[in-house]
DNA sequence: GATGAATGAGAATTCATTCAT
DNA sequence: TATGAATGAATTCTCATTCAT
């Protein structure tokens, strides 16, 4: 059926756009990637700003969706913390090219429609910035600014992922969240 | 003399690309921002790209500059780091719109030129590495590795640059110095 | 039986047209207003301009019929003028999308097919000016160029409907068979 | 100087419209009759839409100067029509494919921008109304409803245009004043 | 016959870059 | 050196038409 091919285009527009980057990436190419015509495109986006949106969505409702699998587990914050980092890092070993669009693309100004995809980064941040004030209320961990916090720890993320990948090392992603929690391991109380 | 003109043109143009990002600012808009014709932009600038190049390359000698500086001051790592923050940070205070173009626009890429850009951002990373590895050297940090700790480290500022240029918010960029240094705080030996 | 559904789709790009006119009109337009898919169009017209031909042939028949049955009856020229006038009116005022198609698509220049309908003009003016080269030769009208008669007496019809149809001013289509007899009155003799 | 070349393409516009059409024309035709780029189109006018309208703005324009410089002679209404119908004419044969595009393209329907050209007829048409309403109270003509009379008139004009450029007819273009004016002759006192 | 997704040729428009003045 | 009009390649998006179901 019809999500078949809005399945082909995105992961097209994934590959191509985390080669290319999206302002070089042309209609053409991804219709090509996507083994289809262009003008099918446009059966499933309205524009090409609307598939880098929809990427966006979707990728920023996985992590919300593991977030929230992960609150569901009634697990202390360190350990809420360094799963998350594990899933979302293990999703990026397994497809690096979709990293690399998240993390590069992030910044799509310069566009009115642009602020959907800086909203999901936005919401992604409040989502970790809640972990640290419940964190805070029940004292696991030290009296920290968590809106600090939390753009600190998404900053360092996705810093370290975006070397990773543009080198690209592997090895420093499967190291990442190991890393990122001995740095922050400090902010725990015990 | 000349130099003036590729100031203007300089100056125009990290208005314009922080407000529009690079692909969405012609260079129309650099020109009129900097009350010059767009011919007088080829004297300068071989073409649009060599803008963003310069603007880059600038920016990343006057942090190499800090460094080297600090260097021949022979100050413990500590406050080494603590002072480059300072300093970075400070700039960014004084001129948001070159903080917003260097931190959006790193990721140049998809053609070969952009190359450059890349450069820039490793050869700081390097550099800070070299800080770290040397401090190891000296016993004056734990056995961490230099080269995540640098990616890392480079990740938490940036990541907490764009958010505070994003929002805007000030007050964070005036506060994470202090942040990003409690948070490394543990790696220092003493 | 199917030429329910030809008559659906004349009536919806009759429709569709009088609003946007036919070069802003969608196939898809027009399927959406019969309430059928594109698809189905194809069965009935093999393409989009043979719809708006199609539209012409139907209205100049209708018009070649008021004619035929008009001289059928054997009245004076200028009851004859004055009756297909009302009648040509009267079909105006029930349906004025469709006169609004008539007037103002019919010069659908620029393409081979066209033809046809620049036919269907040439038609009803060349049958108009029979009737006046007939009134002649029964010295009913003085003498006047025929060709001429008819090509201002058309004009004259097609720029009051187009002006009443655009307003739109219905007032303007009930007087205009009267006002457009009292400016011809004086060619009658008697 | 640029009006130069703003004319060459209102010139190559008339030329290529006049032939195939607004819609069939493509801003390719445009720019190869006026030996230009495309490109340079667009730095005399916004879009494709706005040469349209400024042939007629222009057009319109002469035939207000037109009217302007008849009421300035003072002299009776049947002149002054007399006299506008040839010098209107005068101008079609002279440039018959301008003549075309006027009469032709002048239901820009389906868009917006478009009433501006729908303006301009109205205004033009007013301007033949006003004549009407003075001659009326000078009691130089019967009582007529005058807007009847301008939109009449106007479309007997527009009709006979349009059927003696589409034939070509030029030997009617030449009748076309005289003929009208006969037409109407019996509206006029004395 | 009816459907509507797929197609791809085609068109308007943009904009970096050039170059004559 | 400064200018800005001219250029035309490149790109997004549209939409008539086809055809497998």
């Amino acid at each position: 059926m019809g999500q078949e091919n809005k399945l082909k285009i995105r992961n097209a527009a994934v590959q191509v756009i985390s080669e290319k980057g999206f302002y070089n990436t042309r209609m053409l190419d991804i219709a090509e990637e996507a083994e289809l015509a262009v003008g099918t495109l446009y059966n499933y986006f309205k524009s090409k700003d609307e598939i880098l949106e929809y990427i966006f969505a979707k990728e920023m409702e996985r992590r919300m969706e593991i977030i929230a699998e992960l609150k569901a587990k009634d697990i202390s914050t360190k350990k809420f913390l360094k799963e998350f980092l594990d899933r979302h890092f293990e999703v990026l070993i397994r497809n690096p090219h979709l990293g690399r669009v998240v993390v590069r693309e992030k910044d799509f100004s310069g566009r009115e429609k642009s602020g959907n995809i800086q909203q999901f980064i936005e919401t992604l941040i409040e989502a970790l910035e809640d972990i640290f004030v419940e964190a805070l209320a029940n004292s696991e961990i030290k009296d920290i600014d968590p809106h600090l916090m939390a753009v600190f720890f998404f900053g360092a993320i996705h810093g370290m992922i975006e070397h990773a990948l543009t080198k690209p090392d592997i090895m420093m992603l499967k190291n990442a969240p190991q890393f990122i929690m001995e740095r922050i391991e400090h902010i725990f109380i015990n």
